[in-house]
DNA sequence: TATTTACATCAACATTTGTTGATCTTAAAT
DNA sequence: ATTTAAGATCAACAAATGTTGATGTAAATA
């Protein structure tokens, strides 16, 4: 069930992890900012580690099922690259403390859940790789090293989350997502 | 004074911070890995934030001295970027450590400290940003936003540091150079 | 009306954690 | 030979932290 209380108690949680980080932040701090008192946290989560596997593990999932959607679509290589870019875009102007969490804060998952995770993660990784092969096998894309070309396609976006959570730049998504997509395709087009 | 065992103290409280988080290390992990006692440790430092603070101050420092440098050069603004990239690769290899403080550590810093740190970073990225507009102007660099460049930019090298340290990969320094410059400076060259 | 549900409080616990002070050893420098 | 410096040990403490159990209340549901 997911009562407004609870809502809020999320909310918050993923707030305070983004700031302080996750060993960082106790449980009488959400509850200050709850304004409540520390064992009412319990009603919502079952230990402190439970607020970061789920928060974690369901955002995981809700990209992972973006990414394949794209990835079993008969877009070309290219129009795939830009999709995953879109989505990439939304979760992070949607969810961006979540997706800080995806980018960082699975470090501190217990260790069989951070295996979990890392092993999800080079799945996908795999899969976007995969993509840009197949790009350079039918002459769309320079030939570059895939497994790079990844890493520098992805990480093109890993400060995005961080500003859109920043009142004070007040970006445009729809702006962000056409020029990032430009300095991408760009950098990969043949 | 920097003697073998000190220097020894600053490596494994580097890694185990990296590995465990800033708060996630406790002196007791670290006094394991030196085998030695917790009490040992305040010869070498006079508390626990002081290891961060010492160490990504340091690293802090180099990278901008290395910034300024090629900004003072005589260079084209597009061949500046390139040795911005070269001098990033090098450190992220060199010292991945301390270029992890520098992405993420730093949010543990004291209050004052985390202020001081947040404005050299936010003037150096100016600094980066000033290139790229100069680049624009001259029409060496296609017309993007400065801003949104400067993050694409500095961010595409940004997991370096992750791999350089991860054994199961090795990479080839000089060659990851070349192909991030070759798949930045495509993304931003008119 | 009886009962379930969401939300809340209080007191208490066992651990963990950063830090200190007093002290010792061994090798180098004076 | 004496002093200094690097490195190490032991015991101890005060504060912070995750978690539990017993219990209460008010509204929705049956």
């Amino acid at each position: 069930m997911t009562t407004p209380r609870k809502t809020q108690f999320f909310a918050e949680s993923l707030r305070l992890i983004h700031d302080r980080g996750f060993k960082g932040t106790t449980m009488r701090d959400i509850a200050m900012k709850m304004d409540c008192d520390v064992a009412n946290l319990y009603n919502f989560v079952k230990s402190k580690q439970e607020i970061l596997d789920l928060s974690l593990f369901g955002i995981n999932e809700e990209f992972h099922n973006g990414i394949d959607a794209i990835i079993q679509s008969g877009y070309s290589p290219i129009a795939k690259l830009k999709r995953i870019t879109q989505l990439y875009v939304r979760l992070s102007f949607e969810k961006p403390y979540q997706i800080s969490l995806l980018v960082s804060g699975w470090r501190h998952l217990s260790a069989s859940r951070k295996a979990d995770f890392l092993r999800e993660r080079a799945a996908y990784e795999s899969k976007v790789r995969q993509v840009i092969e197949e790009g350079i096998a039918i002459g769309e894309m320079k030939p570059i090293d895939p497994i790079l070309a990844t890493y520098m396609v992805l990480s093109a976006m890993r400060w995005l989350f961080d500003k859109s959570m920043d009142n004070s730049s007040a970006l445009n998504p729809i702006e962000v997502e056409r020029q990032i997509n430009e300095f991408v395709i760009s950098g990969i087009e043949l």
